[in-house]
DNA sequence: GATGAATGAGCATTCATTCAT
DNA sequence: AATGAATGAATGCTCATTCAT
């Protein structure tokens, strides 16, 4: 991030970088801005579900979510991670990244907590640590999202089985049906 | 990294910043430098394993292996966070934790190898790309370094039952035995 | 000068910059349009004397006018005095300050020559030296014009004494007239 | 003084622009150097009193330490005036003129109150409204000294005897009228 | 080996000015 | 007549790097 160059962000939109001050007063501003549409972009554009679905269906979508993304719009994925590196510094950055896992996480508890009700995820799951721990996961994937799209599909495929052995795990008989 | 400077890095060592590119006449080869003194860490201060050792201990010391690390020199897993996002940007820096990466792959599908082998790994298992998969969540895990000891210290927890889980899973019977 | 913002006058008279330029097409325009304003300022709003007045009441008068101008608008006094100092660097502002200036000393001459011819004022007064110490003298105030308004009536009335003194002086046995 | 360009006054010494901000790392501080090296200036460069004398003598040494430095350093008197200027608009400017006239006015009102103390001087003298008025008609020169010394010499000397008249002057019967 | 001084290339930002509407 | 958008030319300042000592 402070390897940005406002100049190099003008020249790259095809006006003057004095034109880009004009619209963004301050290159804070202006990455505010970007994470400000990553913010609304992130939540509006997920799979709308069309019909009401099992939560084993909408964990299962999370991760599908995330497929589409990283192949329709990884350059998204590798911002975030590189505004969650600025955030470590830039608590202004690290105030709007707080914000976005907070409704993350909130998400993926109340998914979680569904799939208990439903009686189909182990009863003994900690939602809140094991949201805390899909998330972790899914930010290493960031790192690759770069090169190799094959490899990180395939990483994803994985987490995904993973992560549903974990959930339905202790429910011991019914699990062999997870198998795909 | 684009926000280091070597003034500051020469004022924190107490030296000149003349007599700091005497040692490394370029801001490019401190950097290099920091990486090779990164990789030598850790490849060499591994828990030395006092006795042979089932493969399930040796997973299991891996986990327990970054868990100490991030407890004693969590710096050390920022950087490499860090340089990380650079080497998406800088070949030179991305060449070197390629093969810092093949080597932590090797060292981890040789572990889940001799898991099968030893018949206490499921025998279906994907080393290679449960060796990715695993990279990838430690990796992770970098992100939150910064901040929170405490819930990532309950993350790396569950992300190692999450694995034994993963590894163990379809040679059913002994499964039980690693709940905790 | 070079700190004034053509951006902030328009916006303190409540147009757009752009509209400024529309009337001023420069900002050096603009200084211009200030300085003829400021000049018609000065040349009109002189005490109008109701009746013809003997040259040491004309004399008083100028010293009472200015006071009046540094109680009712000294910014103008101000102004003259920032136009002053550009003017070294900006031979167009000198040129009309000095057409200003030759104006004031024609005046302040004609006074002096007036009060010898009426045979008030000494006989071997330079007219001419004498107008422009005044003149050098009455700027001298506009650099204290911002603040201590006070002290400043202080000075220029002692201003205004120590030239009756210095007009009449030598014309020893009339001086006594001089009193108020 | 916000036409004053950082890079103009290196290409004039010679230098670097990046070297001068070596030597004064912001704009404020090279100013704030000009400053004080003129305040030393002004407080060591005074024609040094070979013998003890007269507070006339001394008040006219007054007169002819400007004339001095009007012939040979025109440009220092230019440079306080624009920062008198200055001071109008940073208070910190204003800070350091203040004290530099407080030590004028000081000096100025010693030598008037000897010259009182001597019998020489009228008595009924206000010792700080005319050092104030002295200080007032100074700095009134310094508005043309940029162009035209020799009629700026004339006004000098012309403001020199008008202040004797001035100081003296009631060693006259019916000049105590015009006393407020 | 070590360092104070010096510098070129570059950076975000400012500002008077232009232009299409 | 009025203005929002756009821009070129600075401007103060930073920083890795060089160099003489």
């Amino acid at each position: 991030m402070e390897g940005l160059r406002t100049r190099e962000v003008a020249d790259r939109v095809g006006i003057n970088s004095a034109t880009l001050h004009y619209y963004f007063s301050t290159k804070e501003a202006l990455i505010q801005g970007v994470v400000e549409y990553l913010m609304r972009e992130l939540r509006n554009n997920r799979t709308k579900p069309v019909a009401p679905r099992s939560a084993l269906d909408l964990l299962r979508a999370e991760f599908s979510d995330i497929r589409v993304r990283l192949r329709e719009c990884p350059d998204q994925l590798i911002v975030l991670t590189e505004l969650a590196v600025r955030g470590w510094r830039d608590p202004n950055i690290a105030g709007m990244l707080k914000y976005l896992d907070e409704g993350w996480r909130g998400h993926l508890v109340s998914v979680l907590n569904a799939g208990i009700k439903e009686g189909v995820f182990r009863s003994d799951l900690d939602t809140k640590a094991t949201a805390e721990l899909m998330m972790s996961q899914l930010r290493g994937l960031g790192f690759q999202g770069k090169f190799e799209p094959g490899r990180l599909d395939e990483t994803l495929r994985n987490l995904a089985l993973q992560t549903e052995l974990w959930v339905l795990s202790r429910s011991t008989p019914g699990r062999k049906r997870i198998s795909r």
